[in-house]
DNA sequence: TTGTGTTTTATTGCCTCC
DNA sequence: GGAGGCAATAAAACACAA
């Protein structure tokens, strides 16, 4: 437990600043003090080592910085909040990045979608005309060869399925993202909406998402008109997991992850007319796969 | 100067682990 | 049961616009 707990009691800073807290013992005794510039370099130094605090190295740093082992103890205790909150920030920035990247894809399908639709009902018709008595037949279906007319219906009707379906899928994570987004910017709510938008896309089905242990480098998913195709997407390589917060200050936290290490999510959206987000750091530019990955 | 929002330091209560 | 971690929160310190 920590020492002292409920226990008000003075702070003390360093030896030079004995002075100064005499005044202080005097006149505020419980006054909250700022740690000085050098304290918390020396602090986050101690962080970017190891987030978590030995006893040993606990006693080691209060006596470096003549402060008391409870005050490290929770300076440590308020570095690892921040750094979680940051972290989840930062995380939360990306998927919605990569969220709307795949709303544009889903945006480009719905439009490819409609048009295969009516290539279909164009189709139909035409091959309608052709069975019907000659004089019907019109300079555009003379053009045709009944197989070929009959094999392209058949596979714009099967990407018409399959957008479908993955336009109903998508309704659902959009739902769940924006949920998540709402609870994100309320104070105080519990839990990493980062981590459960990723659940709900992960529980949205339709072969737009996996998961994989991060030893298997590959991942097959369902493709293809049929349903029954699988196209391979080779995993990786991942920058680093999640990166850790403060780039934009001491960069203190370079390499920690805040994800299980064997734990490993991508989310895959299957491609059939090459509509590819272009995101810099998760891009497969095969034109089949588009992935982000904890690991 | 003052009101207000943000950051930092510290406490409390609960939970898990050994 | 004690030690230590975390979430929630309080409160002082600080920043800054009006």
């Amino acid at each position: 437990m920590e020492e002292g707990r409920g226990v008000k009691r003075p702070f003390f800073t360093s030896p030079d600043d004995m002075l100064e807290e005499e005044y202080y013992d005097e006149q505020l005794p419980e006054k909250k003090r700022r740690l000085t510039p050098e304290q918390v370099h020396l602090l986050e130094r101690s962080f970017e080592e190891e987030n978590k605090l030995e006893p040993e190295r606990k006693t080691e740093l209060a006596r470096k910085l003549g402060l008391q082992p409870r005050q490290v103890a929770v300076w440590f205790q308020n570095r690892r909040a921040r750094w979680k909150t940051k972290t989840l920030e930062r995380d939360f920035d990306r998927l919605k990045a990569s969220f709307d990247a795949l709303r544009a894809d889903h945006d480009a399908l719905l439009q490819d979608n409609h048009r295969l639709r009516s290539q279909v009902v164009t189709l139909t018709e035409k091959m309608q005309d052709k069975e019907a008595p000659e004089g019907s037949f019109g300079a555009a279906v003379d053009a045709l060869e009944p197989e070929q007319a009959a094999a392209e219906a058949k596979a714009s009707l099967a990407n018409a399925e399959e957008h479908a379906a993955a336009a109903e899928a998508f309704e659902v994570v959009q739902q769940q993202l924006h949920v998540k987004d709402e609870e994100r910017l309320s104070p105080g709510s519990g839990g990493s909406a980062v981590l459960d938008a990723r659940d709900a896309l992960l529980g949205s089905g339709c072969g737009l998402a996996g998961v994989v242990d991060s030893s298997v480098d590959s991942y097959c998913f369902p493709g293809g008109a049929g349903g029954d195709e699988y196209h391979e997407c080779v995993m990786g390589p991942v920058a680093g997991g999640i990166q850790s917060e403060e780039d934009d200050g001491a960069g203190s936290d370079e390499g920690c992850s805040y994800y299980p290490d064997d734990a490993a999510v991508f989310f895959a959206a299957a491609q059939g007319h090459g509509h590819h987000h272009t995101d810099d750091d998760d891009q497969q530019d095969d034109g089949q796969i588009s992935y982000w990955m904890w690991n």
